[in-house]
DNA sequence: AACCTCACG
DNA sequence: ACGTACGTGAGGTTC
């Protein structure tokens, strides 16, 4: 109901004319869980009386009549539509946030000691074995010494003008020396215990257990997406060596399940939504799997011959587009030779013009306008869209661009999120909560006799939220732990 | 506090 | 001639 609302407002009003001076006038910088009920107040009577009346009514010319008459109330209060789209839906999302804080993710302390005595001894293996290899000790994790080592007494090869001594320069390093392996192990290895293991340990324990309480901010980036702080509980160990044991760590309380539901290539989607390219929302309709008909469509071959390599650079140019690369970044991340990067860029624009027209849309009108918009009117400033400095107005431009696909995903989210939390509070309480939301993705933990049911009713929700050009996948999936996630 | 590096979507 | 991807947070070192 609430996305009816709101697509609504997408097709009835000129967002671009919207103020940004207006939104700062009207809203505190940050909306916050603390002051958000003292926003929240003054909306909440007009909210609580257009879902009485769209009770009565599945008839979308009525609620479009509402929601003009919502937007003339909020305009006599000084209120822009957009804020109006956004106290809709940040209130009660602000309380969602709240929820999920409190609730908190626990942990299996026992695991996490046993981690650290694994990566201790690790630590000092590795350590040992590269002050070996050197011949004397020295700060391995101190880039400035380790440089020293490598590129002074080593004479390693120095690739660009900075002695960089980051993974990507490493590994083109291997072959040269013994230590870099060592050392790209020691990285590994140390992150893993100083950023993860060795601060979740510290958590003290609650009583009943140990509970990691993050704190989420609605307002941690300029996208709409969410940041997670103290600890970052949207950057835990996907891939690697170390992944499954860190995520293992967090576990369901007694009786319930760990569920996730996330969405299949939202980016994409909103990406075809927005430009309409026909391409792409064909192959999404077809529910074709996307970096693989890139490839195909990019190389001029039948998808049945895509290899499995191909398909990954298939992957690597959408995300090239996605973030505005040229054809020199490009290059360097898929390791292929600049005119082959041209070519496939080029092979691109041919093949999905809609994205380009797109692209170029985007720019004409953060160039004039000096903002970027998400398909619900969520609006970013962008400075650098006014500077002299090429990179930085090329900085910009790529941003401008960007903003309206990575902020797209984040409306649709917290959409979904107000969405399952009404039906939580309603029909689940105290039988499921939403524990983390991870920008595509959301976790759960659900009574065990309830799980089949309530990710149905998940999945559903976040499918149809938001009616697209094309349609939302979602997959979901639960386990005994967060590394039993699919 | 700035910088480098690296974890995630 | 330059120097490359969008959005984050955190730990360790150096200044």
């Amino acid at each position: 109901m609430l996305s009816h609302l709101l697509s609504s407002g997408k097709k009835s009003y000129d967002l671009p004319s919207i103020a940004f001076e207006f939104v700062a006038k009207a809203l505190p910088d940050k909306l916050d869980k603390g002051d958000a009920n003292k926003i929240g107040k003054a909306f909440i009577e007009i909210v609580d009386a257009l879902k009485a009346q769209m009770k009565n009514t599945e008839n979308s010319e009525y609620v479009e009549k509402w929601f003009e008459f919502l937007v003339d109330r909020f305009k006599s209060r000084g209120l822009t539509p957009y804020e109006v789209v956004s106290n809709f839906l940040d209130i009660p999302l602000a309380r969602v946030l709240s929820r999920m804080e409190k609730r908190g993710v626990t942990l299996r302390r026992d695991r996490l000691i046993e981690i650290d005595k694994l990566l201790s001894k690790e630590t000092v293996i590795v350590t040992e074995r590269i002050y070996e290899e050197i011949g004397h000790e020295f700060n391995v994790n101190s880039p400035k010494q380790l440089a020293d080592v490598l590129f002074t007494e080593l004479s390693l090869p120095v690739s660009g003008r900075k002695r960089s001594t980051r993974e990507e320069i490493l590994n083109e390093l291997k072959s040269l020396h013994p230590v870099i392996e060592l050392v790209l192990r020691y990285r590994e290895v140390t992150k893993i215990h100083s950023t993860y293991v060795k601060p979740l340990m510290a958590i003290e324990s609650e009583g009943e257990g140990f509970v990691v309480h993050t704190d989420f901010k609605m307002t941690g980036s300029s996208s709409g997406r969410f940041s997670s702080i103290n600890p970052n509980m949207q950057n835990i160990p996907a891939r690697g060596e170390f992944a499954s044991k860190i995520r293992s760590v967090f576990v369901p309380r007694k009786g319930f399940k760990i569920v996730g539901a996330d969405y299949s290539q939202i980016e994409f989607r909103v990406m075809a939504d927005i430009s309409l390219d026909s391409a792409l929302v064909e192959d999404f309709i077809k529910g074709k799997d996307i970096h693989m008909s890139t490839a195909a469509r990019v190389m001029g071959k039948p998808e049945g011959e895509i290899t499995k390599d191909e398909r990954n650079l298939g992957k690597t140019i959408n995300f090239a587009i996605l973030f505005g690369q040229t054809k020199y970044g490009l290059s360097r991340l898929a390791g292929i030779s600049g005119e082959l990067a041209q070519q496939y860029i080029e092979e691109y624009f041919k093949t999905y013009s809609g994205v380009g027209n797109y692209i170029n849309r985007a720019k004409e009108i953060a160039l004039k306008y000096g903002y970027a918009q998400s398909m619900f009117g969520r609006t970013r400033h962008i400075a650098g869209l006014s500077s002299r400095n090429r990179n930085m107005l090329n900085a910009a431009i790529r941003e401008a661009v960007n903003m309206p696909i990575q902020g797209g995903e984040a409306d649709i989210m917290r959409l979904a999120m107000v969405e399952i939390d009404e039906m939580i509070q309603k029909k689940y309480r105290d039988r499921a909560y939403m524990l983390l939301q991870i920008h595509d993705e959301l976790i759960f933990e659900v009574k065990e006799e309830l799980v089949e049911e309530f990710s149905e009713k998940v999945k559903d929700i976040m499918k149809n939220v938001v009616k697209l050009n094309v349609p939302l996948e979602v997959n979901v999936s639960s386990g005994s732990n967060m590394s039993e996630l699919k």
